[in-house]
RNA sequence: GCCUCGGUGGCGGAAUUGGUAGACGCGCUGGAUUCAAAAUCCAGUUCUCGCAAGAGAGUGGGGGUUCGAUUCCCCCCCGAGGUACCA
């Protein structure tokens, strides 16, 4: 019979849904285990062969661990809120719930073709009124907690009330924006709005002004990727920073629990590293100097407080307050020439600029410490949203305060000297301290702690712990979120909704479009807003990542109405195994998530301090666009079939780099010449086309193809087209094949045939004549031995996630069994659990024939036997001088000097070692063998 | 700019602890089968020179450590991801 892959696929797809094949219960005696995968964002475009990388890899291992006896859940849901569905919908009118519904049921259908073992009874969808209920809840208690330091814990607001009415604040050891002490009597003397002022300053979820990307012209907020050198990319119209209040997270209040609770997780270094390096924690001191001829202090925070003598010139931020009020009438043009143009660009383009810019204020401050004059400057490399937004600027000692200093002809002291450290640059903090009074002499080490000695006994400043990591803005003026469950009463103090008006339900509007001011469109829904008494409602939403902060904590338990889990459950799955998902989401996301979990620990309601034990990133598929068009008017490449409900962001994200150029001016955009060469080198069966646009159509296409259109459109690779073709089983083995998880790498429709005559392969080893035979001989030693040699290597290459060797491992025993023309039961049956994990259909089937009951996902693993796997010989690279010249076949118990002795009588070594002397042999038992020649 | 990762045949990749570089597959070349093609099967395939035996070179570039380096160290080049409102 011969091996057809789709019926067999769509038997057992019915069969396992029927059956509730991997239906998991939260009561069990084996062991648990949590597989979870980073819940896709439902687009328009539907499934590309790029996303199922991570899906496949983490079914495998779930399929693994149940067949080693665990009790497995690996669920599946939507990460449903987001801007593509919102944009797509003031494009189309068509209602972001509508749009995402048929998404999702679209994701649902393709990812059942590919045979996961997700328990569909658990799928959440961070959307759905019943999920986000528990997303505003946890945001209310945010709102109603601080973090007390001393305690190292968030606490309820009314504690702090209590201390405050006792005490004041003095005591208080407290994660806060908030400056100023108080007494107990001056807390009790405040007004209500002074005391909420006062608390908003200690809530984990707080509102304060913030920064928005703004465009005057479309009226609304833009996010960072729809700007680009200050300008939209929609239409092109200029973007300034403007002032907004938000909602904030105090994510900072957990950075040093989420720097040095790394440590108790199995991550990739380099992943840690990278949030390690996000939190930024770093020991310096805030100092204050004091500005010529006025009362204002400039707050500074530096590292390298021992420089302080080379301080020569400040900087502030362009958006520090102080600016407006320091700067002179003659110097008004100048600063506000460079505020102009510093507004419309963005942080990124900021810092990966290296040109140099600046103005300076005409204003002077003064040296603490050697009581000059300094110059007060502005510039963009000086960020408001770290430290405080202002620097004393060191030329000597830092490189973009060099650079800055040798353009603008400021003056540079030297105050390090790193002659006795050749090699190290100007980061590295080592050194002598030279010009620079009592510290002259010291190590740069000790010359720090001196000086923040020094700073705090001349109080202007102290020592102080300061953070890379910002507080999270929490605030989206969109529709398709989370409303905030909050609301204003007539004085504008927020008060959270209590857990039985939540959820807050999103309302329903046919009006997208952003509000005025850059409000929400909720704003507009009046009836929704106001409420009794002078009551209104928050406007703004929340963004994306609210609901994908504790969405694996419902999968526990996705249906309860009464908690966003009960504690029974959580008690039970503890915490998420292993996590499978994009490098893209290797800090935002995982931080937020690592955030909200500490919280929720602090508060007794998980059992862990960490939310995800294991984690493991997969690579991106490139290339993914096999065919596609090219749209005019959104400057993207996009498939014919999906024109219908195309958003285009995942397209967007595709690494296949094809320039194009866009006119602004009509708003148009098309294939510059590169484009067209990359594109080429791309397609190679284009090289000769001749491309041209079409006036009549927003379309491009080449010239040669437009007599066949049908086929001239280019299309994204749809997994299940491939799987029509191949059989899911092929598809999910090819998927793996290509190479490491971790790894990005391109898609090649042409390889996956090599798989294909694989499978066949190994379905005929049951056949005979078309009819299935199978023998039930005992097996010999060879057979044994590669038996036992995959088992093990499958194994070990499963444990490592090296999914890619697994599928050669199978392919050699496939094309080892065929050699050996082996039918035999005691070999192809556990070698059909051994491939259970990576082709669950086709061994499904297999399973049946071979008469067994019950389905081979519910088998038990097989185990290897190491003694079939004994060498009596092994083969040995001879070296000269480490280059191999010879190989010879020793006993594996053969002794060191027997090997040695033996290795220079060999006819290929003897040549190499005439009219030379042997200075050295080295023998590594069971390696190799190496002698030294002179 | 900064942080992280990566660079191995024509292509995807393998080499798990410093020990035979190129497993496995695609592609390509030759052969069998076929009226022919597809499919299938067999053999070969890092590059250069050579009929061959063999020799030389070789893991982005340069340098170093070592008996021995794709693997460890230093410098440089290139690519990818992130950079806080894409998800």
């Amino acid at each position: 019979m011969e091996y057809q892959p789709r019926p067999i696929e769509q038997k057992w797809q019915k069969h396992w849904e029927e059956n509730d094949t991997y239906k998991v219960s939260n009561d069990s005696n084996r062991p648990k285990y949590y597989v979870l995968d980073m819940f896709p964002y439902p687009s328009g475009a539907g499934l590309h062969v790029g996303h199922p990388l991570g899906y496949i890899a983490s079914d495998i291992y779930s399929r693994y661990k149940r067949l080693k006896g665990f009790n497995v859940l690996h669920p599946m849901g939507f990460d449903a809120f987001g801007l593509p569905a919102e944009q797509y919908a003031i494009d189309t009118g068509i209602r972001p719930a509508v749009s995402t519904d048929k998404n999702i049921v679209r994701y649902k259908e393709q990812m059942s073709n590919l045979g996961f073992s997700f328990d569909w009874s658990r799928e959440v969808k961070t959307c759905d009124p019943n999920y986000y209920k528990w997303t505003q809840w946890i945001f209310t208690q945010l709102f109603a907690h601080y973090y007390d330091q001393a305690a190292d814990k968030a606490l309820p607001i009314e504690d702090l009330v209590a201390t405050f009415e006792q005490e004041g604040n003095a005591n208080v050891k407290a994660a806060t924006t908030q400056t100023e002490a108080f007494s107990a009597a001056a807390w009790n003397a405040m007004s209500e709005k002074e005391q909420r002022d006062v608390l908003m300053n200690y809530r984990l979820a707080y509102r304060e002004i913030g920064y928005v990307n703004w465009c005057e012209e479309l009226g609304t907020v833009l996010a960072n990727d729809q700007v680009k050198d200050g300008i939209s990319e929609r239409g092109g119209h200029p973007v300034v920073q403007k002032a907004m209040p938000q909602w904030n997270l105090r994510i900072t209040a957990y950075a040093d629990r989420l720097l040095y609770d790394l440590e108790t997780i199995e991550w990739s270094n380099a992943l840690k590293t990278m949030q390690s390096n996000w939190i930024g924690r770093s020991t310096g001191a805030q100092m204050f100097f004091n500005v010529e001829g006025n009362d204002d202090q400039i707050e500074i925070y530096t590292t390298r407080p021992d420089t302080i003598f080379g301080a020569t010139y400040m900087v502030l931020a362009p958006e520090h307050e102080l600016v407006a009020k320091l700067t002179t009438a003659e110097q008004q043009k100048d600063i506000d020439d460079y505020l102009a143009y510093s507004q419309a660009r963005s942080e990124i383009d900021r810092m990966s600029d290296k040109q140099v810019t600046g103005a300076f204020t005409g204003a002077y401050a003064i040296n603490p410490f050697t009581g000059k004059k300094v110059p007060i400057w502005i510039a963009e490399y000086v960020l408001i949203s770290y430290g405080t937004g202002a620097i004393m600027a060191v030329p000597s000692d830092d490189e973009r305060d060099q650079r800055f200093a040798e353009k603008f002809g400021l003056e540079i002291i030297p105050v390090v000297d790193k002659s006795d450290y050749p090699g190290a640059t100007l980061d590295d903090k080592v050194g002598e301290i030279i010009n620079s009074d009592f510290l002259n002499g010291m190590e740069v080490k000790e010359a720090i702690v001196e000086m923040n000695k020094r700073v705090e006994e001349m109080g202007i400043g102290k020592a102080k712990v300061n953070y890379k990591l910002r507080d999270a803005g929490f605030s989206r003026q969109r529709y398709w979120g989370e409303p905030f469950p909050i609301v204003y009463d007539k004085n504008g103090f927020a008060e959270a909704l209590p857990l039985d008006q939540l959820p807050l339900e999103l309302p329903e509007t046919e009006d997208f479009k952003p509000g005025k001011g850059g409000k929400s469109p909720l704003s507009r829904l009046d009836a929704w807003v106001t409420l009794e008494n002078g009551y209104t409602r928050e406007t703004d939403t929340m963004p994306a990542v609210a609901g994908s902060s504790w969405y694996y904590l419902r999968y526990m338990d996705p249906n309860n109405p009464a908690a966003f889990a009960s504690q029974e459950s959580v008690n039970y799955w503890q915490d998420v195994d292993l996590y499978v998902g994009g490098a893209e989401h290797a800090v935002a996301h995982l931080m937020y998530a690592r955030f909200w979990h500490k919280f929720l620990y602090d508060k007794g309601l998980v059992p862990t301090n960490e939310p995800f034990k294991k984690l493991i990133n997969q690579g991106m598929i490139q290339g993914v666009i096999e065919f596609a068009y090219y749209q005019k008017s959104t400057g993207q490449f996009i498939s014919e079939e999906l024109i219908a409900d195309y958003e285009g962001e995942d397209i967007a994200q595709m690494p296949v780099h094809i320039d194009f150029v866009t006119d602004y001016g009509s708003d148009k955009s098309y294939l510059s010449e590169e484009g067209i060469e990359q594109f080429k080198n791309w397609r190679p069966e284009y090289k000769n086309a001749e491309f041209v646009t079409t006036e009549d159509s927003d379309r491009f296409y080449t010239k040669s193809e437009v007599g066949k259109m049908s086929k001239s459109k280019f299309n994204v690779i749809n997994p299940d087209l491939v799987i029509e073709e191949h059989g899911a089983d092929v598809f999910r083995m090819y998927e793996m094949f290509l190479g490491p998880i971790e790894a990005s790498k391109p898609w090649d429709t042409q390889g996956i045939t090599g798989v294909s005559k694989f499978m066949r392969r190994f379905w005929n080893l049951f056949f005979t004549n078309e009819q299935f035979t199978i023998s039930e001989e005992a097996a010999n030693k060879a057979e044994l031995k590669v038996l036992h040699a995959t088992i093990k290597k499958v194994t070990e290459d499963i444990e490592r996630f090296s999914f890619n060797t697994c599928v050669s491992a199978f392919m050699e025993v496939s094309n080892d069994l065929r050699k050996m023309k082996c039918n035999k039961r005691s070999v192809l049956e556990p070698l059909t659990i051994l491939l259970a994990p990576f082709a669950p259909y086709v061994t499904e089937e297999l399973w049946q024939l071979l008469g067994k009951e019950g389905s081979v996902h519910h088998a038990s693993y097989p185990t290897h036997d190491e003694s079939y796997l004994k060498e009596d010989e092994i083969e040995y690279p001879i070296s000269i001088n480490g280059k191999k010249r010879a190989t010879a076949m020793f006993p594996s118990d053969a002794s060191k000097e027997d090997i040695e002795k033996a290795a220079l009588e060999i006819e290929g070594i003897q040549k190499w070692l005439e009219g030379k002397t042997v200075r050295k042999i080295i023998v590594v038992p069971k390696r190799m063998v190496n002698v030294v020649i002179g």
